[in-house]
RNA sequence: CGGGGCGUAGCGCAGCUUGGUAGCGCGCUUGCUUUGGGAGCAAGAUGUCGAGUGUUCAAAUCACUCCGCCCCGACCA
């Protein structure tokens, strides 16, 4: 294409309310705008990067048996309802009324759309298993849309719906899976790694996100330096410690002491002199309207997903102090395991204190040498905490090292929990009826466009791996007002255009300043650029955006060259 | 939802404290010069100063209300 003729508009400011890199640099080089909150337009070169992701997609999905449908955004009430998630969803569901006040809602995922779709067509183990996909914009009423489209309220996601007759092939559907989702970041030319997961509100047994390693991810991840564990933050696991052998003989008789107005660990660390790693943090949790109490060390931190999965809550919450009083009989600060009168579980992390501190369950009290056993009891003991430096790695003895991600897909096994709410059931071979066994997969579009660009920029702007680029080469007048320098151009342009390259001229009337800080900007991989004192030896210039590298090839040789390159890189991906 | 910040030309910002003709840089238009890393000179165009109400002879400026946007937190695919 002709720049003359694209709608770029490239920007030399930075926005003043973009804040991450990504962001900023999908603003400045035309590629979106923002509309609203959370809301974004594509303009022609963002949209071009949009589709070469979807493409990629498109190609690994079919490889792997998926079909392509398409499916209605906006969805009535009544397939929520029956899925139980129209009240479960929270505010993030966008709801509304049509004309005749029927509820609808935009649909932030497609799992009852499905359902619903595949349990009135599918009856017989004959036709299963079957995996249906679609690349669809989705609707979420995120708290805070932040990073532009990074975490937005509208987006385009591939979602992708399997269906098994049983667990073996449910099984079989999520490898398929995550080969496939493999196979697509790999293309897409990003550093990226799977990590165990948290299933979240999708719900669900079993699930793996994809994770573009960047310094702006709004994830934590941890890893195993030894062996392959990567997980979520929020799903690492920590393995459960030896239990020490009883030391009944060390423990002393328990005190109390008084402690006015000393609430925190920090508090309670400074007016006792002992270190907070003796100190038990009490915290008593609302699960459904239950208080529970968790014990933890007190220089750690309690994992609420981890406590909430392990007490099987639907939803959890801190205390308020109206439970907190009634619970402890003390103001919030004092709480403590001896006398409590709800139930208690403890982290590993305090199974082998001995002579430990706590709340006295008394206002302006706390106890010393307490002692599990001799003076409360512990119904169970888990893995309750937040994972930490230091911490080992749970399936081998490695150390665990933390960085930082930005999820841009996730594969869950979702088991039956939509089959069998929404009734999608099938006759096997013996006349029986049975539930089927469903996964879910989504990709999150621009999310994998702007993590791209996290990996890949520097001072200057984007710099596309070969698979995403909007193109892959642009072809540079030095100055087009000297007919040699335009006619070599365009010839070298037509002979691209030829071979099928994605190539742009920038025929427009400007210096070559400008020419090559947009060109930088845009981040196209390759840039041939002619200039008279070249094109007088019969040479042209072929700059890498990425390396910064140029030399020189004779005008009828450069198209050869870049061909090879664009081939040699596109090869490297897949 | 709690805390903080911002809203003035397409973009980035000044002006507001102490009320009195709405400004700067970039971009845009025209002309001349220039032409290998965001050119120079000259002449121009572009604003419901987020909205409303109030105070005042007079409001971008002061007060109140509302709206929008951003950040931190809470929350969450």
């Amino acid at each position: 294409m002709r720049y003359s003729e694209m709608h770029l508009p490239t920007g030399r400011e930075i926005p003043s309310d973009a804040e991450v890199v990504s962001n900023q640099l999908m603003i400045r080089a035309g590629m979106i705008r923002k509309l609203t909150s959370g809301i974004y337009s594509y303009l022609p070169l963002g949209y071009r990067v949009i589709r070469k992701v979807e493409q990629i997609i498109r190609e690994e999905m079919n490889k792997a048996g998926a079909q392509e449908v398409h499916l209605p955004m906006v969805q009535p009430a009544e397939l929520w309802q029956e899925s139980g998630r129209w009240n479960y969803y929270g505010k993030e569901l966008l709801r509304f009324r049509d004309r005749n006040n029927r509820d609808y809602c935009l649909g932030p995922t497609h799992e009852e759309v499905i359902t619903d779709l595949v349990r009135n067509d599918i009856k017989t183990y004959r036709q299963l298993p079957c995996n249906l996909y679609q690349i669809q914009t989705k609707f979420r009423d995120e708290v805070r849309p932040r990073f532009g489209v990074m975490r937005c309220r509208e987006f385009g996601m591939k979602d992708a719906y399997s269906f098994d007759a049983d667990e073996a092939g449910a099984e079989k559907s999520y490898q398929k899976m995550f080969t496939a989702y493999n196979n697509i970041f790999r293309r897409c030319g990003l550093q990226y790694r799977p990590v165990e997961a948290d299933s979240g509100s999708i719900g669900g047994s079993f699930s793996h996100e994809f994770m573009v390693m960047a310094e702006s991810g709004e994830d934590a991840i941890v890893f195993c330096e030894q062996c392959n564990y990567a997980a979520n933050l929020e799903k690492a696991e920590i393995a459960r410690p030896e239990k020490n052998a009883h030391r009944e003989k060390d423990w002393l008789p328990m005190e109390s002491i008084e402690t006015p107005a000393v609430r925190t660990i920090e508090e309670v660390s400074s007016f006792l002199n002992v270190s907070s790693r003796q100190i038990v943090k009490t915290l008593i949790f609302n699960a459904d309207g239950k208080p529970c109490a968790v014990l933890i060390r007190g220089d750690q931190e309690v994992n609420e997903i981890k406590v909430k999965n392990y007490l099987g809550a639907a939803e959890l919450t801190l205390a308020d102090d109206e439970i907190i009083m009634k619970a402890t009989g003390a103001p919030r600060g004092f709480a403590g395991a001896v006398g409590i009168k709800v139930q208690v579980i403890a982290d590993y992390s305090i199974m082998n204190l001995v002579n430990m501190v706590t709340g006295a369950n008394k206002e302006d009290y706390h106890l010393k040498n307490v002692n599990i056993g001799r003076d409360f009891q512990v119904e169970f003991f888990a893995d309750l905490r937040v994972s930490e430096p230091g911490d080992t790695c749970p399936r081998c003895i490695g150390a665990i090292k933390f960085v930082r991600g930005i999820e841009v897909g996730h594969v869950f096994k979702l088991g039956t929990k939509y089959s069998k709410a929404m009734k999608a059931s099938y006759l096997d071979k013996d006349g029986k009826e049975k539930t089927m066994i469903m996964g879910c997969y989504g990709i999150g579009i621009g999310r994998t466009v702007a993590a791209c660009i996290e990996q890949n920029f520097d001072q200057n702007g984007i710099i596309w791996p070969m698979p995403l680029a909007p193109y892959a080469v642009i072809v540079t007048p030095v100055n087009i007002n000297e007919p040699d320098v335009m006619k070599a151009s365009e010839d070298i342009y037509a002979e691209l255009l030829a071979c099928g390259v994605e190539v742009i001229l920038d025929d427009r009337d400007e210096r070559a300043g400008v020419k090559f800080k947009d060109a930088d900007l845009i981040g196209i991989p390759l840039r041939i650029v002619v200039g008279p004192k070249n094109l007088a030896q019969g040479h042209v210039e072929l700059k890498i955006r990425r390396t910064g590298k140029s030399s020189l090839y004779a005008t009828g040789d450069v198209v050869t060259e870049v061909r090879k390159i664009i081939t040699s890189e596109l090869n490297e991906a897949s």
